[in-house]
DNA sequence: TATTGTTATACTCTATAACTATA
DNA sequence: TATAGTTATAGAGTATAACAATA
């Protein structure tokens, strides 16, 4: 496992990169009337619904009293459904409605677009192909994979 | 430019990958007695010396105000030099002192070989070549062009 | 007057602790 | 008593404004 050719650290490449990303995110999102937040639970909504706030909170990777009134919010403006779970009636059941699945999939549309005229434009067809599936890989892998490693 | 596959965004992938590596990183920097910012002015001045403290910072997407206890403190410990300008005696010119250089070795060192493992693990080698290639590429972008686009 | 470095202040984001309602 | 959701509070991290020294 002997040194590789010099090169800056991940971490120094990917996070920068992130950033930049996610500012060239913001006006498309301010454009669909979405914060980071209320975009992020769209997504996660869409996939499967979900069961609690808490539970929601903990799979976006934010704070269950931060995503408080981003539900506020986007329940008051008819995109997602909050009601008492009748079986537990401390739960919250949360659900997209179908304007809120509209708003998603237009917003999500948009960026995909911009992100893929951004990776043709820079890369050949077949590293882009292995660089999102290399992210991919990387970007699913157990916080344990990443985090702890014994040397 | 149709529809690529689906996927997820961009941002979503990226962003907290480079949280967790940023995660992972730490114990090894304090294990080296330095902050984030303080290992990246450490990069930074040994790619070549910095005129101001200014534009230090703001090489380095900080905010000039912010670098300030980082440099008292690498000054104080003997990794860094800070001298008056002779020909402008409002500047600083900032270098790293041999220490400062061993420091930021070691601690690159135990970064990457941390970092190697990690896509050794779970990236064949082209794909491995590839994500790096791509990386680099999309990370030295000028923000112009994740930035703003015309579409 | 303009600029470098510095200090002091304010703001934003995030996490912690305290409360309520149900169980 | 324990938990889901909520509210109130405190703590990082960051940026803005004001200052002193030099040009």
């Amino acid at each position: 496992m002997a040194a590789e050719q010099r090169r800056p650290d991940l971490a120094a490449m990917i996070v920068p990169l992130g950033r930049a990303l996610m500012a060239a995110e913001l006006p498309i999102l301010r454009a669909h009337g979405l914060t980071m937040w209320a975009y992020a639970v769209l997504l996660r909504l869409d996939e499967d619904p979900v069961r609690s706030q808490a539970a929601l909170a903990e799979s976006i990777g934010a704070d269950k009293t931060r995503i408080i009134d981003v539900l506020n919010d986007l329940e008051a403006r008819g995109l997602l459904l909050r009601r008492p779970d009748p079986a537990d009636r401390r739960v919250r059941l949360l659900s997209l409605t179908p304007e809120g699945r509209r708003t998603r999939d237009a917003t999500q549309t948009a960026i995909q677009s911009r992100e893929n005229h951004l990776l043709t434009r820079h890369l050949p067809a077949p590293q882009r192909a292995a660089f999102l599936t290399a992210l991919h890989t990387l970007a699913t892998l157990p916080p344990s994979e990443l985090g702890s490693q014994e040397e």
